[in-house]
RNA sequence: GGGUACCUAGCUCAAUUGGCAGAGCAACUGACUCUUAAUCAGUAGGUUCCGGGUUCGAUUCCCGGGGUACCCA
């Protein structure tokens, strides 16, 4: 148990008199709220004040005490609100209560709504209810005129007591009410195209779709290894070909790799399937969801993000890999030989693991050289087909594939395919894929029963994931993906 | 995986060349019936991340460990 500081101690103290001397519980069960901070103030008419009594309640974050006569400063759902406390007006016992009150704790507050002299819309408080005891102090975050001060500056302590940031630091709630703004907003657009929202496994027997090292865990009862999913691929096709036509799911996928600004181990994908369509319908869904939804969360198309300024207007540029490579490396990897690729690869410091193979060289090549430069949305197209098993080659060049990645502000955003579904060309690639793992290994197992399901027939398919945590972060202009997620992967503390 | 920086009171930060560990806010006591970073007077609060080493003496220098941030692969 965590050794007691004097602050704590105090507070308990004051808890305890509470009880004892004002016979007061200091946790009671409800509360009737009848207006939010918000409320209060846009409704105020200065012209007509209203007599009226409104009850509010939230968390005491600044007080003022002046004798007989105080202010504090309470927070809610959604903002913050003065009280003026007066012992003409709450009385003597009211009075004695708010004396042993902190800032942290939680109260009901009845009265009338009134300017103070100063101008500020604020309380006047009739009675005061004490609806709980705070024992463990807040940072202290003095604000005026916009301007904070002494923020709860330190990272760590506000990742790892994300309740505290979420009280103290202005911006980080509103910054989480922006996400679930835009997983809403996503799924509002995929569901009046007529998607299915699904849940499919997180714990798998096999894991698959991507290129990734999994977490391991192990079911007793069945006394077997369970994977978490790394991605949502191999359970949506199966679906495809069960007949669900159109399904998406937005859920955790995890992966077992290092953690930077824009890798936690566990992060949020969405993915869609659509029979009967290819990448070039993937783009266009891409576009809409990205730029619709940037218009419903930041009223516009042009976001400042870093410095830079992004423009989300579609239609969005599609680009080649190889002609990627031509324009922003001034490499013609279509003409060099692979001694040449194989000594441009190492130039960049990178290595391609097993042998050499000249898909992978040309992909390593645009990841070292030209993602760094993609600021404007674009469509990367047209992979060389060894860097995925799962995608369609294209059939004017079956060198490459009917695949594209979206970057934007340098990140890869969204990743789609033509699916593949000639069963046997699946079969062999799968297993062609599964053989690398002695030489790479993050490359997936063979998974047997996902093959059977390519057997029994999937249509024609386009498939596209986004990555939620970035398109958040683009769209909040947050640099870190630590900053969109509510409680990030972070190292045992002791 | 590699490099750099940081870790001091509840919070934000100081501490000269290695020489008594400090301030503001918060807390506590007191004054104050329209304050708003309230004000005024006073009081208390420390395993300087952890473990070693050098030294008469270490927050400071060295070694090891932990955590975090930033940059690079």
């Amino acid at each position: 148990m965590e050794e007691e500081n004097s602050l704590i101690k105090i507070r308990k103290d004051k808890l305890n008199e509470i009880r004892s001397e004002l016979n007061i519980n200091p946790f009671p069960y409800n509360y009737t709220v009848t207006h939010h901070s918000s409320e209060i103030i846009k409704n105020f008419d200065d012209s007509a004040p209203s007599e009226a009594e409104v009850s509010a309640a939230g968390r005491i974050m600044t007080v003022r005490e002046m004798g007989k006569a105080s202010f504090c400063t309470i927070q809610d759902r959604d903002g913050r609100i003065q009280i003026y406390v007066a012992i003409n007006n709450v009385g003597e016992q009211n009075y004695k209560l708010f004396k042993k009150l902190d800032i942290g704790d939680i109260i009901g507050v009845k009265g009338t709504v009134k300017k103070t002299k100063t101008g500020e819309i604020s309380i006047f408080a009739t009675s005061l209810t004490l609806l709980s005891k705070s024992i463990r102090p807040l940072p202290v975050v003095k604000e005026k005129d916009g301007e904070v001060f002494d923020a709860f500056a330190d990272k760590e302590l506000r990742y790892r007591n994300r309740h505290v940031d979420l009280i103290v630091t202005p911006g980080v709630k509103e910054t989480f009410i922006k996400r679930i703004a835009i997983i809403k907003h996503i799924k509002k657009i995929l569901d009046g195209k007529g998607f299915y929202e699904v849940e499919t496994p997180v714990l798998q027997p096999l894991y698959g779709g991507a290129s990734a090292s999994p977490f391991t865990s192990r079911h007793n009862a069945l006394d077997m290894t369970l994977y978490l999913r790394i991605s949502l691929e191999p359970y949506l096709k199966r679906l495809i070909v069960g007949g669900f036509d159109r399904v998406y799911e937005i859920g955790k996928c995890f992966r077992n790799e290092g953690i930077d600004r824009t890798h936690n181990p566990e992060f949020t994908m969405l993915e869609l399937y659509q029979s009967y369509a290819d990448f070039t319908d993937m783009m266009a869904i891409t576009e809409e969801i990205i730029e619709q939804t940037a218009i419903a969360i930041t009223g516009g198309t042009t976001i400042a993000y870093e410095g830079k300024e992004i423009n989300l207007k579609t239609p969005w540029r599609r680009l080649k890999v190889v002609d990627a490579l031509k324009e922003y490396a001034g490499l013609d990897v279509m003409a060099m030989s692979d001694a040449d690729l194989a000594a441009e690869v190492k130039k960049t410091g990178a290595e391609i693991k097993g042998d050499f193979i000249w898909g992978l060289a040309i992909d390593e090549l645009f990841k070292q050289l030209v993602e760094e430069k993609l600021v404007q949305p674009v469509f990367i197209t047209h992979h060389p087909v060894e860097t995925t098993p799962l995608c369609k080659p294209d059939y004017s060049d079956e060198r490459f594939l009917q695949r594209f990645e979206l970057f934007i502000n340098a990140t890869e955003i969204a990743n789609a395919y033509s699916e593949s579904n000639d069963p046997v060309f699946q079969r062999t690639t799968l297993y062609e894929q599964s053989l690398r793992r002695s030489v790479d290994e993050e490359a997936p197992p063979m998974d047997e029963n996902f093959v059977q399901a390519i057997e029994t027939g999937m249509p024609p398919t386009g498939g596209l994931g986004i990555g939620i945590d970035r398109v958040v972060m683009l769209l909040t202009g947050e640099t870190s993906i630590r900053d969109v997620l509510l409680f990030p992967t972070m190292r045992p503390q002791d």
